[in-house]
DNA sequence: CCATGCAAACTTGCATACAATCACCGGGCT
DNA sequence: AGCCCGGTGATTGTATGCAAGTTTGCATGG
């Protein structure tokens, strides 16, 4: 191992890059991941394998069975589809609660500098430059940002379960066209709007409305294929 | 360790022994959950002791920190809000999906075998023996039944997560009336109802409601207290 | 040819030893 | 006195060996 580590255990660092491989789809679904060869590639002893492995397990990416070992789980397409309902449920109440708490001016601030990114990419076009990473950096950093603000792990904890499978995770921006891009940051504007006019419903609304299309833009590509 | 196992591996029994413990509330929050003192006092050696206290925080129940080791998290009051609500939305979700691809009739009879022992024991006022136990387990039975017949182990999982906090996991009954105990099972009725009849949005409202209901119970007596 | 039983090889589960890190405390310096 | 510093005990992190369980493959008998 490289020494990635800061102040890290080597479980944690060792969790990190298998979960990094698993929603890179570096395994295949079912396959064996096994203590010892994943030590041996990872330069270190099975103990802290072990732990990452229990970890992965536990927030579902991985199937474990007593004596057997694990696996890397598959997702169904009822399985992506719930994931994608879920993750609107909670991000859509974390918007709610947020509006019933009202928002700081500092807040505020924060969600319109990352509106003002996203505009900027939109009016330059550049936000299929290399890969989408920079529209996929400010599609995230809105989504986190907001889910920091609502501040409560647990629903930090279950909007993160909702992503752990890959596609769900990552928003498929592959499949996008422009118009999706227009309308996905359209929606932003329209939640950062409710939450600082303090209307829950509709910051709710909203931010259901725009992981929904998500969905809906990863479902056409697969009517298509 | 008495031999509480069947198949299960040490790990796994000991993380069972410790969740019940906290959520009865043997620990103190904030207290810390130190390996060896464990280890000794379950009569086995630190690693399925530390297998156990590593699944126990990923599930929220205990914080981790490097080289620090696990404390038993404490929770807020506005921790328990969200955690209501959090629960309510993805019951909730469960029951519309549920109403959404319909029941078997087998499914439905299981639901309705649920709600007769609940309407036993409310006609016979037995409800109350043995601090509730027979209605906590009526109660807990129906949930699991639905989430069960969901088969999504995201939302399983989720909704798991959700009850990590003890008071939003065991039902706090000791603070019903004998009308909060009628009217839960009443929405019981309505949501196998709804069921049923495959009308998602009903089940769905009926079950969101009947979840905030149990939390308004809850605020009720702490307004009291 | 297929089914069954058995044994060897392999994998995981647990215990123990050792290393790394942290928290606490007392002494010396400013 | 207050603060920095290093030592020391306690606690967690990791490595490794062995036990227990599972899988695989072959031999044997139907």
């Amino acid at each position: 191992m490289t020494d990635t580590d800061k102040t890290k255990t080597r479980s944690q660092s060792i969790a990190e890059t298998l979960r990094a491989r698993i929603l890179r789809g570096d395994y295949d679904a079912g396959e064996r991941m096994q203590e010892v060869a994943l030590a041996e590639d990872l330069g270190v002893s099975r103990t802290p394998v072990r732990e990452a492995l229990r970890s992965l397990a536990e927030d579902g990416l991985l199937e474990y069975a007593a004596n057997r070992g694990y696996r890397v789980r598959g997702f169904t397409s009822r399985d992506i589809q719930i994931a994608f309902r879920a993750r609107a449920a909670m991000e859509g109440l974390g918007c709610r609660l947020l509006a019933e708490r009202g928002l700081s001016a500092a807040e505020l601030e924060q969600l319109v500098a990352i509106l003002a990114r996203g505009d900027a990419l939109l009016a330059s076009g550049d936000y299929r430059r290399d890969d989408f990473s920079d529209w996929r950096r400010m599609n995230r950093d809105f989504h986190i940002a907001l889910l920091r603000m609502a501040d409560s792990s647990l629903l930090e904890k279950i909007a993160r379960d909702a992503q752990t499978i890959p596609i769900v995770n990552q928003g498929a921006f592959h499949w996008y066209q422009d118009q999706d891009f227009h309308h996905s940051h359209y929606h932003h504007h329209m939640i950062v709007d409710a939450l600082g006019a303090g209307d829950g419903e509709r910051a709710e609304r909203w931010m259901q409305e725009h992981i929904h299309q998500a969905y809906l833009v990863l479902q056409r590509h697969q009517a298509q294929a």
